[in-house]
RNA sequence: UGACUGAUGGUGUAACUGGCAACACGUCUGAUUUUGGUUCAGAAGAGUCUAGGUUCGAGCCCUAGUCGGUCAACCA
């Protein structure tokens, strides 16, 4: 049996590299560093996976490090958030760190530099700096003040911290080069100054260092070995390795920094800002709107920790740019609460059944698997009676033979109950259906072993006592955007795309009474429907259900296929020109494989290439007379296909002509022959 | 017109020093099923952006190009 090597991202390639290369494995350190201005979205989840899954794999500690260097933007109540939801993913963090608990040494390290002559304080106007950088294609220029005197230097930057200064007036700016092709290296910031509260360091400070010299830093105080983050930090990477050049007592560990790209997911947006614009513009109700792409957001609509870091295992790791379908996440939550979701029965759009040969009055007591996944997982008790609801949708008066559910005379069997048949409808003057007129079968009784009750049906429906059915708000969800990558378009803002239907309110849903225990943080599956969970909001006697996610559902989707297919927006697929390349290619194909060919196979390749070279046109194949020499069986195949267009009439062209000369002169029997047929 | 970076089925990822392009989702069949769910069995779908080169052999190495992304916040 062949052993289930699991294969490594690139992540992981370099640290077994770096291993292999003789860094001690003890000496392994990793860190998820989130800045406190938002909520953690799934996007991180991949970040803080990644950080923390390499932590549990090779024994390593990972810092979970506030990156608050911007007291404008930062709030404890972040820091609260971020904290609870990597707690809820399951991960522990070795150590919770912050980079103003550096702020400190950085200050001293930034006065280090001034001294070596390597920064500077500018006093230009943000508008003037921003000239002076130059453009990506064109370099900047110098300040006027980068050769101001250290002392000079000193002196400022002491008054900056003293806070004698006014924001915006001065800043402190490390002294690298204005002619970089790095935007990043002409002459960055290093502090500026802010007076702000800042959550943790109150008013002791009022310069605040850049992400910049803060990051690189921090990771190197903290000794973290491989300090990994998103790709757009690519062009930062110069700079941090200059910054911890300045500063590296070469007896440390130097950390490394890598990139990664970000995860994103279709139907979405997956950044701090645009969910932080939803919130303020009440597109949703909060960041933990059961329909953000937030991990509270999907703690509250009923996603689960596993469901979350199974996403993430699964979507893996990489450096190209990505839109990943809802339907992977969908699919690793529903492998999860089928397995441990209790089953429960709900009507979210009822329309009444009445039992007519059903005693009035008369309650029985019926048991509901609780788990058919779990064996062990035992049964609860649901009661029955001769008023029932049932799912609007599981009544046609008149259906067609792939309409398994009830229709007069069809006989489907109740959940764990008994098998009834529809008899009449009731319906109001307007013609609207208000009653379902059943019998049900006595002997039918789920469980009862009686031959009746192993009868098979064609369906199985669910549904609830009308006198004991408590009631409940059911709120059902659809993606935020109607757009599978709303942020990508140029002439439209992701705003554009919100979809108007994303939450549907169903004010009153019948439930069985087992639900009036449900409890918080619990997923049950509603029989046929899908998951669903308590929200918050749920008071006692007064529940709220969010839909976590359905079932799958064939039956749906068989149904809405005709009206999908024209709404979906079909390829544009221009048949001819298709047929015409994949001729092409085919030849070109049979061409590269025919060298290694002989006798009867070579001939059924050959005679494939005069088959698909009926569908082709001379100045399809014209390019390919360029084929390299080398290339034996693609001018084989060329010429043959060539052959086939002279017989019906193509002119000879020069090209040709010059093409089939030097077939006859080639190396390759097979192709000198050929080239004398044609010739 | 710069620098950096990437390109493998519809989607997301694999493929150790070059050796039969693999896995998962999704899609489609069939079987099982007291959930049109689950489970099971199977199928279709990429000749690895293009063109050249090196090689017995290239997704992988070399050259040129194409297309996409990132970079000019006193944000991170």
């Amino acid at each position: 049996m062949k052993e289930a090597t699991e294969s490594l991202n690139f992540i992981e390639h370099i640290v077994e590299e770096d291993l292999a290369a003789g860094f001690p494995k003890e000496k392994l350190c990793f860190r998820f560093p989130p800045e406190p201005n938002g909520y953690l979205h799934i996007g991180h989840a991949a970040s803080i996976c990644l950080n923390f899954g390499l932590g549990e794999k090779y024994g390593a500690p990972v810092n979970l490090r506030f990156d608050d260097t911007n007291p404008a933007k930062e709030e404890q109540e972040y820091v609260d958030a971020i904290k609870r939801d990597i707690a809820w993913l399951g991960f522990k963090w070795a150590n919770e760190c912050y980079s103003s608990d550096y702020f400190q040494q950085l200050h001293d390290w930034a006065v280090q530099l001034i001294h070596q002559g390597k920064a500077y304080v500018d006093q230009q106007s943000s508008e003037q700096i921003a000239e002076q950088k130059g453009t990506p294609t064109s370099p900047g220029t110098n300040s006027p003040y980068r050769n101001r005197p250290v002392a000079e230097n000193l002196d400022l930057f002491e008054r900056m911290k003293k806070g004698e200064f006014a924001p915006g007036t001065y800043l402190l700016r490390a002294k690298i080069d204005m002619a970089s092709p790095n935007m990043h290296m002409r002459d960055p910031i290093l502090y500026r100054i802010i007076h702000a509260h800042h959550h943790r360091t109150g008013d002791s400070w009022c310069i605040y260092p850049m992400y910049d010299w803060a990051h690189g830093e921090s990771d190197y105080l903290e000794q973290v070995s491989h300090s990994l983050c998103t790709l757009e930090f690519k062009a930062h990477r110069e700079l941090y390795d200059w910054y911890l050049d300045q500063i590296i007592d070469p007896k440390k560990l130097r950390p490394k920094q890598r990139e990664f790209a970000r995860r994103n997911l279709s139907f979405t947006v997956m950044s701090k800002r645009k969910l932080l614009e939803l919130v303020q513009k009440n597109v949703v109700s909060g960041w933990d709107d059961p329909r953000m792409p937030t991990i509270s957001g999907l703690r509250r609509r009923g996603y689960t920790p596993a469901s979350i870091r199974k996403f993430s295992d699964v979507a893996g790791i990489s450096r190209r740019d990505n839109v990943t379908d809802v339907s992977l996440l969908e699919f690793c939550l529903r492998e999860d609460l089928n397995q441990s979701a209790t089953r429960v029965m709900a009507v979210l759009n009822p329309i009444k059944v009445v039992l007519q040969n059903y005693p009035e009055g008369q309650t029985e007591i019926l048991h509901l698997e609780n788990n058919p996944e779990k064996t062990d997982a035992g049964t609860h008790e649901v009661p029955f009676s001769r008023e029932l609801y049932i799912e609007r949708e599981d009544f046609k008066e008149e259906a067609d033979s792939n309409f398994f559910r009830l229709t007069i005379g069809q006989e489907v069997r109740l959940k764990s109950a008994y098998i009834i048949k529809a008899e009449s409808v009731i319906k109001d003057a307007a013609g609207n259906l208000l009653e379902i007129h059943c019998s049900y079968d006595p002997d039918s009784r789920s469980g009862s072993g009686t031959d009746a009750s192993q009868r098979k049906v064609k369906s199985t429906i669910h549904w609830v006592s009308v006198a004991h059915a408590i009631s409940a708000e059911v709120r059902e969800y659809d993606r935020l955007f109607l757009d599978e990558s709303p942020d990508t378009h140029e002439s439209k803002s992701y705003m554009d795309f919100i979809n108007p239907n994303s939450l549907k309110v169903i004010k009153t849903a019948f439930l069985e009474p087992h639900l009036g225990q449900a409890r918080p943080n619990e997923s049950y599956q509603f029989q046929r429907l899908g998951y669903f969970a308590l929200d918050p909001d749920s008071k006692s006697g007064q529940l709220v259900f969010n839909k976590t996610v359905g079932l799958k559902d064939t039956w749906a989707k068989q149904n809405a296929a005709p009206t999908n297919k024209q709404a979906a927006p079909v390829k544009p697929v221009a048949p001819a020109p298709q047929e015409v390349k994949s001729a092409l290619n085919e030849i070109q194909y049979i061409g590269k494989k025919l060298t290694n060919l002989s006798g009867d196979k070579l001939e059924d390749a050959l005679n494939d290439i005069r088959k698909q070279a009926e569908g082709l046109s001379y100045e399809e194949l014209e390019p390919l007379f360029a084929t390299a020499s080398k290339k034996v069986g693609t001018r084989i195949a060329v010429l043959v296909a060539l052959s086939v267009l002279l017989a019906k009439g193509t002119p000879k062209t020069p090209a040709a002509l010059e093409f089939i000369a030097s077939c006859q002169s080639d190396e390759s029997n097979t192709l000198r022959e050929e080239a004398s047929k044609v010739a």
